[in-house]
DNA sequence: CATCAAAGTTCTCTCTGTGTTCTCATAATG
DNA sequence: CATTATGAGAACACAGAGAGAACTTTGATG
């Protein structure tokens, strides 16, 4: 028996998988893995991906292109395309870096909350976005916070702390006005780590 | 979790009929569907059409031009919470609705850019987000794309038509002009269907 | 509202491509 | 010499893909 670990070419197999399936986004046949790592013989790169599969790394569930991969940080990610290049049709640039939003979605203590009103809107976040916040009872002085007044009203604002036991929560809208707070009325429930906004 | 797999004719299927829609404003028939992709029968279009509604990614209404879109927003999970209940730390709040991001990364077609420049501040789009961009030449007015002006430059812009033969690129900045310019001038690289900020 | 062309549906038949399962070969290694 | 990693390739089953005929529904028109 085998202890859980890739041959070389197996690595070769799974690596290839990931770029294909970033670039690509499907899954690539056999023959396409072959023809990626130089072997004539999708009988040897079908013997390499079951064991990708026997090891976890990856799933089949259908005939043709019916390889998935498993992690999710291989998932979320997409081709980073840092600056178009003079001329070229995007498809044609050979950049290949890639950014993972897996991070900012995945943490442990993290959660989403969809904005309600305009109280951010200098800041770029508008009615409707979703932000990440990462929950914690403390922050320091300018950091966006979820915070609750009262025990009432959870606010997304930004917070200072001018002095002791007063916090001063501060919307980012030009029209709308800072307040100030003794500590003990507020209670910070988390801070931003993300913002995402959705087109489609 | 389901997996959803489309061979490689129904994801051009559906990808057809998604763009039929973006530049008609309605439904293809079967048979423009079949001349799209270089189909002489009707019956496979049909079949692969059949297979699209039974995986969840169109409704039909047994009619001509019958196919509808489905928002495709509610297939994945990603655990999320949905608003801030008056009076409760947020741990305590039991109705948790679920976001999903996936499908803004698992879209075919899709990259990132990382925005420069404050062109579309007044979108709520900063200096330094991150787009995310379907890959698509077409476009309907008011959409925001990516375009590239003489081959060269490329830019995020909201796109009009005012007449025949004339684009004009729109800054979402008060302080920038909108631009117009002959169609052959431009060419759009694809059209933004997502934003993201990380502030960590 | 009767009619008929156009559009959609249901089939059967076909062929190719893809994945699967083999056996055999070679090279490196302890 | 046995074992392991690697590769070539043959043989096979069946899913993917297309053609086209026949049938039903729709919707436009006189």
């Amino acid at each position: 028996m085998r202890i859980a670990m890739l041959t070389d070419r197996e690595q070769d197999t799974y690596q290839f998988i990931k770029s294909y399936y970033h670039s690509k986004r499907k899954a690539p046949l056999l023959l396409e893995i072959a023809e990626g790592l130089g072997i004539r013989s999708k009988g040897v790169v079908h013997r390499y991906v079951s064991s990708l599969e026997e090891q976890g790394y990856i799933v089949r569930h259908a005939k043709t292109r019916g390889i998935s991969l498993v992690d999710r940080t291989d998932i979320d990610e997409l081709p980073m395309l840092g600056r178009i290049a003079a001329g070229k049709p995007i498809e044609a640039i050979e950049d290949q870096q890639v950014v993972n939003f897996s991070h900012l979605l995945g943490g442990a203590n993290r959660f989403v909350l969809q904005v309600k009103g305009h109280s951010m809107i200098d800041e770029g976040i508008r009615n409707g976005d979703f932000v990440v916040i990462e929950s914690q009872t403390t922050a320091v002085s300018n950091q966006i916070v979820v915070a609750l007044v009262d025990n009432e009203n959870a606010t997304l604002k930004r917070i200072q702390f001018p002095k002791k036991n007063i916090i001063c929560l501060i919307p980012e809208n030009k029209n709308m006005q800072a307040k100030e707070y003794s500590s003990d009325r507020i209670s910070i429930q988390g801070v931003l780590v993300g913002q995402v906004r959705m087109y489609v």
